[in-house]
DNA sequence: GATGAATGAGCTTTCATTCAT
DNA sequence: CATGAATGAAAGCTCATTCAT
């Protein structure tokens, strides 16, 4: 039993130390990547970062665009977990952007490094995953729901392709301009996306 | 003979312009960012292209990023001398909406690579000098407009902010939209641009 | 039931020799080295293909070289072995030549790869032990039997000197000419071993 | 003129450096391969040992191996120059033979480094560049001289091939023995390897 | 004795930049 | 101004080797 026990200590151990530098790898990414943006940073910059040896980077990446790339994975599982999560019934579109809209600020303010690194950086993702930058906002998954409660008649008749083109660059805007503020608002910055989603610039027609 | 001399002198002038090194070196950067993306690009990319020998290089530019802001700027500088040329004066705001926007994907067809080179490298520009991406559609200047029209009271009063936030990043996810296509269709793409625009997603109110 | 229990401890040993660590490491050192070539082999190469942790190669070894060596050594002693155990009495001087050519020759095609990494790499061999070239048909050990046969007056008067630096490579030469052939043929090879020995290259005189 | 003479010396000049920094180069490689072997050896070692900076070498060369290759070539060229010039007629064979290999040793005496560094890595010369290794005493071409020589009837019928595969071999044995002498002794080294080649081992039948 | 992650020296190579010509 | 070889900092990466487990 002793023996047991030690030998799955052990392991554990080592388990531990190994998913310890892994994270350590990929915060030091974060900083190194938020500080000279992606393209600009090296391995080297990365690894200093760690305080690790240079070798030991090579043990768990074989490049700095598969840490960006472990990043970028992180954030959108993150997101699309809560998407999916996400029980409510919209009575209409208005409410069902509003959910989706403040569900998503509120991922992006918990992570504001992760997105802007991303949005940052989107043409090097494109160049280096099959993850597309919509992945960001799942845009996909959020058409086939618009599709649905269309089918469904709760939501009214949209041009889907026009949606998925343009959701994501009118979020992403208005995101970045919110986290410029002092105090990011999510409910007013919701609010102006889904307005202008819904009435375009000018509101009262 | 003044009218001749002049008109040899203007020859001479464009040729020189045409085999001058700077546009030549220009050109080289604009080829080599296409193929291989800004970051990826070396100065010895760009002298290889135009055949000059490397330190002639930097009797013009210091860096490839000053090759890439002249880019920038030639391109900025181009739809800002269209954009102020343009003399119409629209009805209202739909029309004014209508003649921006076809202007300016007009000219990005004209120079599809500048403004690839553009969009693909943000970040780079960004980082790099004061010139925001929204020098791009001089977005300030048409919030000036606007502005002017609304207070002759032709435009509906709308949220200044907004239009400045979102103008850009609307007309460039339609923009790369359309130049995807096989036959790029300004007319089709503006008119999409500017119901969406105006109306938002749900058209039909 | 001794004799059983003898027969199970042999199977044993030999299971163990088999999967030994050791033997398993020269067994893959030869693949190694007969792939990439001794200088550009490494540790690493070695260990994947014995499956087994780099750490456990230096319990046996302290680095690819003591490898070689020791695959030489094994060559080195199996040639051994057999030259000694031979015990023929030659009647004259092509005889002895005939019956020790002809065993290396069988002993060189029993093990191409032995052979080929040895004649591949003799400046590192040279370099690295004290065990020379020569090593490989045991030359000093020819010579002195040689010398022997002279005493007795049944081998011709040599140059001991001669026959031990060109013994070698002469045999050499013709192995590897042999061993490209489809067919090699020990028996004409050694043929034209033993008359080019003794006659040199022009035969009927 | 004086522009003109100018120019041409300054051309010169870079000329000169130029041409300076790849013997600059060569000579370091030949003291490195001496010392550490070809695949021991390092592009770093080379460099340090010319006191040029590391990325000059890569203006020259793009591998320790080129500099090798270069190493041979020059040696190739230098024998095989010396051995189309001569214009010697010998009666016979032995004649022919004592010229052909007085001209090979004197010329190996004169650059003792470079043919100990062929020799001794003719497995990586091989790997590396059509030269083969009997490149190193011009094998094929001796052969066509013999082949004529037989064909006129000065000659005695051998059997070429073994000529070929039995020449360079033997003459190498010799010389390197002839090398590790205080007083290496041509003449002698020569008359050697004649008999043997002539006669074999046993000289007096 | 086996394991395999960590280490860091050190190699190859590129590249921006300088400067004598 | 043009040239292009020389420079050397610095990046990517590998590998032998160690050592806690």
């Amino acid at each position: 039993m002793i023996d047991h026990d030690n030998k799955v200590e052990l392991i554990n151990k080592r388990e531990v130390t190994k998913s310890n530098n892994r994270s350590l790898i990929i915060n030091a990414g974060i900083k190194v990547f938020m500080e000279k943006g992606v393209s600009e940073a090296t391995v080297r910059d990365i690894i200093r970062f760690t305080g690790l040896a240079s070798g030991t980077f090579y043990n768990y990446f074989s490049s700095k665009e598969e840490v960006l790339v472990a990043i970028v994975d992180d954030f959108a599982l993150g997101i699309g977990q809560i998407l999916r999560i996400n029980k409510d019934k919209p009575k209409d579109f208005e409410e069902y952007l509003l959910i989706r809209i403040t569900i998503f600020l509120n991922y992006v303010i918990s992570r504001p490094e992760l997105y802007l690194i991303m949005t940052n950086n989107q043409n090097i993702i494109n160049n280096f995953s099959i993850i597309t930058p919509q992945v960001i906002l799942e845009i996909d998954f959020l058409k086939e729901e618009v599709k649905k409660g269309t089918e469904k008649g709760i939501f009214p008749e949209i041009d889907f392709e026009l949606f998925a083109l343009v959701l994501q660059p009118v979020v992403d805007a208005l995101a970045q301009d919110m986290m410029l503020q002092k105090r990011p608002n999510v409910k007013e910055c919701t609010n102006r996306c889904v307005n202008f989603l819904l009435n375009g610039l000018v509101e009262n027609k």
